[in-house]
DNA sequence: GCAAATTAATGATTTATTCAAG
DNA sequence: CTTGAATAAATCATTAATTTGC
């Protein structure tokens, strides 16, 4: 239930803010990440990205990467999702390729959308600005400006296959955890490629 | 499997903004990105590939992408390389599984050098290989700027104290790649995530 | 009612596959 | 054919849920 934020890492006497490694998004990040997928847009664009991150960030701790990350893992988890749920609706196929890719160690993953709205982060609410439905204002009618990112969920667009609607991926990256500790040995790179590069410094 | 790939570059019209054409490394560019990969470093760090693609930039067009890219591809190749021939050269008679195309719990990373980037856990610990970064030498006979630039890496990680490192300034992100103004969509994302992130609730 | 131990979810990274430019 | 670039799949590692014992 009530899962606190408790986390015992925080700044003790000379202890920095590394206190988590990985991301949790909050309920209204989660909220609007959801809502976001639903609209069934793939992979939003970097662009899109951004500004999403500039929005969400407002909610809670976020990054590019990790909405990045988030539109990714979403996306294969629904695929997956789909593929082992076997499709027995129209199909009136066999049952038995869709899964097998391998039982090693991935679990039937049942996830369901655990929209946990519940107030975890008292620091959040705190931070709520007395506009919490801000959040959704992109989501909603009103059209704020992530709504502008967006403009391509008419929502009637009822599509089944969400899943194959990417239209590139990034394989952005970046160093992990371990930069927190100090040690930042990862290599992992956008690919900035795009304007950055040609014509820069070159 | 299925994915259209579509062509991110063009725009909406169908006229190509900015022709992709792909990087090609120059030969003094290649002959320095040999020398590190022999070095046996693994995949540099993004620091690292900062500095490898400023020094780059100097012999011409290149990003930390492409240098990304680049380490990528050529870890991979040289190992289906040595697979292949492996192969070949190993049984010919007694197939038993040699080489699965997936086989990846094997860790055949072991037959490279050390992969720097994917034991390391959060403890201070200095067990890790200490003369890991001495990649920097690359350049070593000829001491080029480059070799400038990667002297402080030594035994830099084996600091118990990384935890409480913080001035890792490693926060740059690439600034203005956002620009794409007409490049494509396809965007890539920056490793802010690192610092510039994690401070939340501190 | 808590807190250590376990399990389930899931964020983050790596690897393999594919596509296309030269 | 070579190989840079892009995407998807697989894997890893950490956090949240949940369970269990006190």
């Amino acid at each position: 239930m009530g899962n606190l934020y408790c986390d015992p890492l925080m700044t003790s006497t000379g202890h920095k803010i590394t206190a988590r490694q990985r991301w949790t998004p909050t309920p209204v990040q989660l909220q609007i990440l959801e809502r976001l997928f639903e609209q069934g847009n793939g992979t939003p664009s970097k662009q899109k990205i951004k500004e999403i991150t500039t929005e969400l960030s407002q909610h809670g701790q976020i990054s590019e990467t990790n909405v990045y990350n988030w539109f990714q893992n979403r996306r294969a988890r629904s695929k997956r999702k789909q593929q082992n749920a076997a499709c027995n609706h129209a199909e009136s196929e066999v049952e038995t390729e869709v899964d097998s890719p391998k039982d090693k160690k991935t679990r039937p993953e049942e996830t369901f959308q655990s929209q946990q709205h519940s107030a975890q982060r008292t620091e959040d609410l705190c931070f709520q600005s007395p506009e919490i439905s801000s959040d959704l204002h992109f989501l909603d009618p009103h059209a704020t400006a992530v709504d502008k990112m967006f403009p391509s969920h008419s929502g009637l667009r009822s599509s089944r296959h969400l899943s194959e609607m990417s239209f590139y991926d990034e394989v952005l990256a970046n160093s992990r955890h371990e930069l927190m500790t100090g040690k930042m040995e990862a290599g992992n790179y956008s690919l900035f490629q795009e304007a950055e590069d040609y014509g820069m410094t070159g």
